[in-house]
DNA sequence: TTTT
DNA sequence: TTTT
């Protein structure tokens, strides 16, 4: 009934992008994710997790997101379940990106912080600005 | 950059519905959240906060909702500044509800639970069902 | 960096609750979190997510949850990986709740909402009750 | 029952810090959080959202923040009512954070990112790492 | 392996 | 399979 995860991490590896067969852009990359403790042998891990993005955002990500990149991702987190080549079941995890924000400065730019939407992300002129009937 | 909140809390009141002048719905209540520890006299104080929704989701709380009824709100927070009317700059913060979750059982119903969308939040065979191209 | 994940759902079986060989309680159950949208086939499918609770919280989770309750939890998302008995790395993905809350009204109770700590979750007076130096 | 916001903005001024009559530290700073959508004048909007940060991170804030700096904010939303110095019932919005993470490079560094936890947020060797009884 |  |  409600699902929402919000990440800040690093990129593992540049992102991949594909298009559906329907020409829709498709970005998947890993986010690093940095626990906050650390465990017995005094290190601090990471959780390593799958990141998928769909429409203009995968573009964008694919633009101006590489390897070792900072971002923040807000989505929700689905579970696919699938026969394996070995025919048991098999289970993957992904957050689904409804917005991805990139935190690292841009190369020869005056810092981090753009915003990726080339299209908004909902309607313009976002909601209550045809004036507030209260 | 990126703006996100999640409650869980009771109607302190039944939700108010009004319309545009270009006939969007708008609704408005007030979500008491408990807080999380005691204070000082040992007793549990609760935050008041202004929600808002638009569109058809506002028609359903507006139906499902009413004082003391327990939901969840998933939206951002925005604080309006305006002129009051003594010439002061005055502060108004509120809740900007993208997805509102009806949690008290229905009255004759079966359960909680129940989800509000009349129509689906986003696009429907969301992202991805056109079949994956990884 | 940053790992946040909120959950509203059902439980699809009683929670399991053991102890550490420390004697530290540890809950786990599974939550089915219906997804916003329709497949293809026009039906509502749901995530099932595992979800494990330590300490106090484990022990009321054990109390106060069992199978089809609805359950918001708070937490972060941890991606455990290990050998399989196979030989191959296998991934397990799993929510630590740091709060859970309960939704579904009490048996003969006056309604769901009830917080289930035991014990505060923080510090009791939390944070400022010492008198702000603002 | 739950409150919970994440935020990713930039400071408008540098951190304001002062400890209480028991030694504590609190730090305040306010982030300019822009909005996802343009006005109807084609300007893209912020909300500044005061923030309140209590103990060892309000020092690490005081210490690593200023203003323009990137930061992220996990916390909670507290809406505090004071009597005014006109005798009305005024209002006053913040969030209370419980993790806030900077995400400007450092000055001669070698990029974002850095935690600020100089003493670890929970308890250490976190939840777990006791040995799993599953 | 799944809940309403 | 992992990032700084």
């Amino acid at each position: 009934m409600l699902n929402r995860i919000i990440l800040i991490g690093r990129l593992t590896r540049d992102p991949e992008l594909r298009y559906t067969n329907t020409g829709r852009a498709v970005a998947r990359f890993t986010l690093a994710v940095d626990r906050p403790y650390k465990n017995q042998a005094g290190e601090r891990e990471a959780d390593f997790i799958n990141v998928v993005v769909w429409g203009p955002q995968a573009d964008n990500c694919s633009k101006y997101l590489s390897k070792g990149k900072l971002a923040a991702v807000d989505g929700r987190l689905e579970i696919r379940s699938f026969e394996g080549q070995d025919g048991t079941r098999k289970y993957m995890t992904e957050v689904v990106a409804e917005n991805v924000r990139f935190l690292s400065p841009k190369e020869g730019g005056r810092g981090p912080g753009s915003d990726l939407h080339g299209e908004p992300p909902f309607d313009d002129f976002a909601d209550g600005d045809e004036g507030l009937p209260f």
